[in-house]
RNA sequence: GGUUCCGUAGCUCAGUUGGAUUAGAGCAACGCCCUUCUAAGGCGUGGGUCUUGGGUUCGAACCCCAACGGAAUCACCA
């Protein structure tokens, strides 16, 4: 693919080489885009160079600038301002850049074969006892996006995710169902599984904290101290001792315990499909920690074979990490149980088994950071090849203005809820606007999915991934601004044009006209268009989504500042003027499209 | 206390292989622009000691050191 800095950066190169002898590399070519404030596409900062010229600024500016025009086509005219070179780039070297651009249906993509590197990606990864929040949905949307990115880059990627289905969690919402269930199922509640489930786990919590307090009251009227008290009465209250003897059930393959485990379970996963199938995310490979949690154990015996581990008086196993700045880790109890690092090692060996994996991504909450450290030195110690370059995609909390989201507050923002008012909204707004009249029931409601999803995945991803963020939901989420209806927005209404073009009965020219007129700000939309390869590469390298989303916005604003004053199919446009504008027109919104879809944002035709 | 991360406008956020006098957007506030390709748009006004103090250099929001403020973690929970 032509690029217009790959061909300066080269020409510069030589022009040190012909002017002062010396041999510099790429990396040393200091050249970005020129600032708006001034005249010019691209800046060579001549700064770095003036130890090799020996002469001011200014002259080593004018030394380069007229050698890249006596040698090159690529500089039109240029200024200097110090050590700043500006350059403009000649009209035809961008007709040049779009056509390219307008070649190439997946501009900026990179294609995977069958050799190109496998990276897994997990995600998403619940736990069966309570719906989806907000939380999970930032974790999802940078799941799903992170693998589109990769995949982009020319990556082969799995999809993963590992489902905690076991645990005293999900005894305890079991354990209030048999008590005060009353045989409720999601099709006689009419409720999603998942949050039928979740009610019982509140209703769990509700009825232990009652008996708590209870006991409590009960052990202090015996004398004992308040905190004394509080501490036995959680640990002894009839429901948790209940709660852990069913968990001991479980372990021991109760068939009783073991079908209601798995009917629950049905029923949450079955709440959780609506939700992903909602998000518009899916996984290649899921896994349950029922059935990897004996894996690990195997791994640790043979790290204690080869004197990686040790094991303890007591009989329980430990890492040394000392040597690597952490602390000991404990990998199984003393009673042979295995804990979540043990875990997380039995997943990584069935995944192994499963795929050639050449990199791992772990797409897990900030608060594990320590977690990913030590995970990724056990297994590099185990032998697995990727275990070093493990890479744990740590991401930000998202708070409420006042703090966390508390369930016990009631403050937690359910993702069924966030979903349907994000796609309510959109569809007051649209009918408001009024521009769907013509438009059938199901054709608006898609469009008001599109946009009410647009909206709450971009809010979501245009933030850097590893910083918390705030959501208000007083406030909502906007429509106006930098939000991602703007940029739907934006591609409607050039698809709308275009739409109206062949209504006209033009043809969308094929190949560019060669003889146009190009302004500034047309220019400039070209070059930003052509920089979208670098984002998505940049992207990749960052694991970072809001780079696109931030590229998208700025992009899309620059268009409507052209879409403005620019008029296209009016009477009085020259007809090379008005294919040039339609073809610009026509890759912007193919780019955006590209770039959103990496965010897994889908882009309406109307709106 | 140790480790990691963060601190930019009233609010939410961009801006890191250091670059140009005047640090950018959006929201909120106040103006202007629809008989013209979708006004979910465009244009404008006000709003900042880039937490503070040192250092490195031609040049620092960005790199280094220290302090202050906030978050996470340092579980035989997952």
């Amino acid at each position: 693919m032509f690029s217009i800095e790959t061909h300066l950066t080269e020409a510069v190169i030589r022009a040190v080489k012909a002017l002062y002898g010396a041999d510099i590399t790429a990396a040393q070519v200091s050249l970005q885009k020129t600032r708006p404030d001034f005249q010019g596409h691209l800046t060579l900062v001549t700064f770095p160079l003036l130890r090799i010229s020996k002469k001011k600024p200014e002259d080593t500016g004018e030394d380069l600038a007229i050698w890249l025009q006596e040698h090159t086509d690529l500089v039109l005219t240029f200024n200097i301002i110090k050590g700043f070179l500006n350059l403009i780039i000649p009209p035809a070297q961008w007709l040049r850049l779009l056509a390219d651009i307008h070649a190439d249906e997946r501009y900026g993509l990179i294609a995977p074969t069958d050799d190109s590197p496998l990276v897994m990606i997990e995600y998403s990864s619940p736990n069966t006892n309570k719906p989806l929040h907000l939380g999970h949905v930032r974790n999802n949307l940078l799941g799903w996006s992170v693998a589109q990115i990769a995949q982009a880059n020319g990556n082969r990627v799995v999809k993963t995710n590992i489902v905690n289905d076991r645990g005293i969690h999900i005894c305890k919402s079991m354990l209030a169902w048999q008590k005060y269930g009353a045989g409720e199922t999601p099709e006689s509640s009419g409720k999603k599984g998942d949050h039928l489930i979740g009610d019982y786990y509140v209703a769990f919590d509700k009825h232990y904290r009652a008996e708590v307090a209870e006991l409590k009251a009960r052990l202090c009227a015996e004398g004992m101290a308040e905190e004394e008290a509080e501490t036995r009465a959680k640990a002894e209250a009839p429901l948790i001792t209940e709660a852990r003897e069913m968990l001991v059930k479980w372990e021991q393959g109760d068939p009783e315990v073991r079908a209601l485990w798995r009917k629950m379970n049905e029923w949450v996963y079955a709440g959780f499909d609506i939700t992903y199938k909602a998000l518009g995310v899916s996984f290649d490979k899921i896994y349950y920690e029922s059935d990897t949690y004996l894996e690990g154990k195997e791994k640790v015996e043979e790290g204690l074979a080869k004197g990686i581990f040790q094991r303890r008086p007591d009989g329980s196993v430990w890492a040394d990490l000392t040597a690597d700045g952490l602390d000991e880790k404990l990998l199984l109890r003393a009673d042979g149980t295995s804990v979540y690092m043990t875990q997380d090692i039995g997943t990584a060996k069935l995944r192994y088994q499963d795929y050639p994996i050449s990199k791992m991504v772990y797409v897990v909450g900030n608060e594990q950071n320590y977690h990913f450290q030590v995970l990724s030195l056990l297994l590099d110690k185990l032998g697995f090849e990727w275990g070093k370059s493990l890479v744990h995609f740590s991401y930000g909390m998202v708070e409420l203005p006042n703090g966390k989201m508390k369930s016990r507050e009631g403050t937690v923002v359910d993702a069924d809820d966030l979903i349907e008012g994000m796609i309510e909204q959109a569809r007051r707004t649209m009918d408001e606007a009024g521009k769907n009249a013509d438009l059938s029931e199901a054709e608006k409601q898609e469009i008001a999915r599109i946009v009410g999803l647009g909206a709450l995945k971009y809010f979501l991803l245009k933030v850097d991934a590893r910083k918390n963020m705030v959501f208000n939901p007083e406030e909502s989420i906007d429509f106006n601004g930098n939000t991602g209806p703007f940029i739907q927005y934006t591609y409607a209404r050039i698809r709308s044009i275009l739409r109206k073009a062949q209504d006209a009965g033009i043809a969308l020219p094929t190949a560019l006209p060669t003889e146009v007129e190009l302004s500034a700000k047309e220019e400039a939309l070209i070059q930003q268009l052509a920089e979208f390869a670098e984002v998505v590469r940049s992207a990749g390298e960052d694991y970072s989504p809001s780079v696109i989303a931030n590229y998208c916005y700025e992009l899309v604003k620059n268009y409507n500042q052209f879409y403005h004053d620019s008029p296209i199919l009016r009477e009085d446009v020259p007809v090379a003027v008005r294919d040039f504008r339609l073809v610009l027109s026509q890759n912007v919104a193919k780019v955006v499209r590209l770039g959103m879809n990496l965010l897994g944002i889908e882009m309406p035709e109307r709106m």
